[in-house]
DNA sequence: TCATGAATGTTATGGACTAACATTACGTTC
DNA sequence: GAACGTAATGTTAGTCCATAACATTCATGA
């Protein structure tokens, strides 16, 4: 038997729907009427699993683990260290077919100004958990705002250029923005 | 006579109106229909000063400022310091008067989840000008677009904590946050 | 004065969301 | 496996943001 209940698979086929809808006409061409319809379902069961049009896309399970893995770094190490490394090892455990679905969705993102605008208060969020943890860690706060808001516009950019080219690996080319904010620093 | 021709006056109304009423009830309580009647104007014209909602508040003569100046610095500094000495000497021009607009507006951004979002297609577009100079001052493009979106991260963490802590200069703000980017490099 | 164009008003429409209430489907217990 | 309680979905009605097409007022110079 399924371990998935009722719920989940009609999210996951509404998740799936959307992507294709938009990637085939558009995200704004699309409307979440088109998307329920192709889901077999109604529209106010969309906006049920997904508060937004927007979330539709956004909704991955990337950033959590971000926030996760570098608070999971030993810590002394200096804030940008920290992120960079815990970064770089949770990238590390994606599988292939995890980076297809998570590139088809950053391209979206990244060619959708409406998206692009939403993905950043999942960005707070992230931000957010991160500062907190480098605080803890003994860090300035202000400065702690500062490096989780910094390392993660980084990520971002590294993430829009990736999904754009498709012969640069991902941790290739965040490491490559990280590199950015780490000069001199060695 | 007035230099100011009959659109500019209404255009200003609308977007005091705006501010007014987004301070005093939210930015979500208030329609765009209400910021219409208290400047005794219709909807419709709203629309045609300010292309969205989000716009009444996020227009201003910041954002432009910023790349015409980091552009205008000497090309042989490298990238961060150009940043860093433009926003100086750009800021130093802003007057009192300004600086009090100025810190009510992005205070109203910082507390706005809505506008936070929306601001980042402002800065996008200031974002892609810095880069662009960068890269015309040798820097490859990678890495000028993400030392551009870093440097705005910085300065836009910068802007919102200024504009809750009364004590704080803009300049003394966005100091600090650029040298949590800039430690190590001295 | 009147003619021209800019600024604004009117009306109609569509799409994103919310609220309140009705209904169906699912799983659990007996 | 039948009844019951609840989770999932449907229905209806409405608000607000935004756009389009067309009409109207207002300012300004010939």
């Amino acid at each position: 038997m399924a371990i998935s209940s009722k719920r989940e698979r009609t999210r996951s086929r509404l998740g799936e729907c959307a992507l294709a809808l938009f990637e085939e006409r558009g995200f704004e061409a699309t409307s979440v009427a088109q998307i329920a319809r192709a889901a077999g379902v109604t529209e106010m069961t969309f906006f049920r699993h997904f508060g937004a049009k927007e979330q539709a896309v956004l909704t991955d399970p990337f950033d959590p683990v971000i926030a996760e893995v570098v608070s999971a770094r030993p810590r002394d190490e200096e804030p940008l260290a920290r992120a960079v490394r815990g970064l770089r090892s949770a990238l590390s455990g994606l599988s292939e077919a995890d980076l297809v679905m998570v590139r088809r969705r950053v391209r979206l993102v990244a060619r959708t100004p409406a998206l692009r605008a939403a993905a950043v208060t999942q960005n707070e969020v992230t931000s957010a958990a991160i500062a907190e943890r480098l605080a803890a860690g003994g860090a300035d706060p202000f400065t702690a705002r500062v490096a989780a808001q910094t390392v993660l516009a980084a990520v971002t950019t590294a993430l829009y250029a990736w999904a754009e080219d498709p012969h640069w690996t991902l941790i290739e080319s965040i490491g490559a923005a990280l590199d950015v904010l780490d000069q001199g620093h060695d």
